[in-house]
DNA sequence: CATGAATGAGTGTTCATTCAT
DNA sequence: GATGAATGAACACTCATTCAT
């Protein structure tokens, strides 16, 4: 060990070091999947740190407790997503039903078919126990998500496409289907013999048929 | 002799039979304030009784197991209101757009805003561990509301009013943004320090216009 | 009340006196049914007030506890069986391995095949936990049979007929498959799915032929 | 480094090894006594842990549950000699009675003796209670120990010394007498107070006796 | 740093026993 | 006397967390 000291120590930290730095990402997806599929209770602290390939132990040395590895979880996989899509709005060229439209099936494509868009089920359950998490998560995902929708339909209003009684809860209109898609995949989705698929293009589709046109047949 | 002990058992009985009576709905009471307060997995059972102001034991005396007290309050407050509502449905005049006008109205004033509405939330955390209950939840409430919906859209295409491209997505197009109103109400909506309060009259309002007249501007 | 009071007490008396004659024997029975079957502690007080058509409480108005329910069904089951037997001996007129053959059979026939068999059974795993019912069970059951055994040796001996080493352990050779058979029924040979049955009449006469003659062939 | 590494962890891993290792013996060893003195049921797994000296959920590190946690007694200390016994057997030289003989001692003296005998006891208790017990002892246990007898009853008709009427039934004849021995020992023999020993050697001595001559006189 | 053996508080459920009616 | 609703102690098993190695 002394001989080693002298000529192998940073080294030996280094690689420590870069270890010690991977463990906690592998393990905050590990539990992001886990919390994900099975919710915060019902997931086992040691099946996170097998899943990260680390024992049981190794864990806490990383996250004090299960609930400080939710919210670091929570935190980690909601760091910066709606800043691109916003510059990518404003340079959208085309009308705003076009643009909803793009901008629903990115979502999609993005946010809603990943892994991350459990935090929203996860949220769901949890923000009671979790107040801090739950003001995280509205700070850094309700209301930017918000803000881009309300762009989105302000345009459409501007441009004289579209017609908006009370802007807030338009944008409530857009934002609810959504979050029922992304809950409903990660919940009774889920459950393997319930035998009620939704198709999540579909479902989008018909959506944006639906806000866009309304369901009363219009006389042309 | 015959006659008095008759008539003494018989109040006995009655009085017994009020209590006995009494006991289930209490329990059920607690046990939705819980579970929607804390969920499925994190209420203890002891609590649910100590609520009810009885002991443990007692809980069990009139549900088999936990898993029943919630089918039990499932039954209690949800699965018996879809027979109702549908009789009503049937018996409405007025133009189908007035009709899912009322029907939201009532669902919120009978549902949404009851403490009912909290089980929505619940199944949304536990359908994964518990696919018994998700199942059950499934066909004792999804379906009947789905057919309700349906009901309601169908006659607005028989009578020439809406105009429906996929009956089934359009369902969960109206379905969508009730559910998303009470999961929003018993999770983030419930934090304090949010500030973001939803009125659900408007939101229903506002989603029904949206629904019917689509954001899209009409040329008169 | 009190008009019946006056001219009905005495009949009535009468009545519940007879009840309550009754009922502590068909508690008993009942008792001594479901604990042979089940076993001391599997075997539900509530379940024998059933099976006496009696409710829980009443169960505990005549025996203290289900300890002393116990006690009182072992004592009342063993009550005075072996002196009809012992005459019965002394007449037998006949060689003695006839006897030692009618004796063992009628023992079966009226004790091995009833219920009071299993006693045997209920003693064996209870003794230690009841010793002044393990001390009735020897004096009441062990100590009559084994002088019953005793007396038909010696007149074996005395006839010219047997040849005994040593009273005491020949006595036991006699007794131990008796008691090994009744134990074998009630447990292990009891269990479905275990496909081993003994017949008690085959086992008795084989037990007979060895006991009698020996495995060792005779040159004759 | 490797090197140290590797030294230091292995005898890290050796002591852990050692420790793991005698945990399941102690474990084991406490259970045997507490099962056989109170029972399978009314042993509580805390104190089989309490007397390995360990705490209530270590047990459960070793043993999936109570049940494993007897069979792994049972395999133990009763379903591994069989195999030894029908080996040396095998190997016996002289008699076929003189086999019997050294058979019945050795059983004496290797299990009859020992605390493992009293898992017979148990086993009638608790066999219609737990079936799966009772047929995994039936398998493990009684399967083979009729084996072995039959073994050597044929071995005697083979070399022309035993006459066998019904094979089954001889070697119950043989078993029924060992298994009353060590249940009895278990049982009533060991209520103090009764003042009734039986000596196991001369038990068996007098069965041997018995079994092999028979009691009729032989006419020389 | 990493491990994994050990802990012990916590949970659903059962059942002998009590006691108001 | 008889009932059966209510009790609460008990028990198998789980799992977040600790700590000696």
């Amino acid at each position: 060990m002394q001989t080693q000291d002298h000529n192998g120590t940073d080294e030996v930290h280094a690689k420590r070091a870069r270890r010690k730095q991977a463990r906690p990402g592998e393990l905050l997806a590990a539990a992001l999947d886990l919390f994900v599929e099975k919710g915060f209770a019902a997931t086992r602290a040691e099946e996170v740190a097998a899943h990260a390939g680390v024992s049981k132990g190794t864990l806490f040395l990383y996250f004090q407790s299960k609930e400080e590895l939710f919210k670091a979880v929570v935190r980690e996989t909601l760091a910066g997503r709606f800043e691109t899509w916003s510059i990518e709005i404003k340079l959208f060229e085309g009308s705003t039903a076009d643009m909803l439209r793009y901008a629903m099936n990115e979502w999609w494509k993005h946010l809603g078919a990943t892994k991350a868009s459990g935090i929203s089920k996860l949220m769901m359950s949890e923000a009671c126990n979790f107040p801090e998490l739950a003001e995280f998560y509205h700070q850094e995902v309700i209301v930017p998500g918000q803000k881009l929708i309300e762009t989105i339909l302000q345009r459409g209003i501007d441009q004289g496409e579209f017609t908006v009684t009370d802007m807030r809860y338009a944008v409530l209109g857009v934002m609810a289907p959504m979050v029922f898609l992304i809950n409903w995949k990660h919940s009774l989705g889920m459950c393997t013999g319930l035998n009620y698929p939704i198709d999540p293009d579909q479902f989008i589709n018909n959506q944006l048929q639906i806000m866009l046109q309304g369901l009363v047949k219009r006389t042309p």
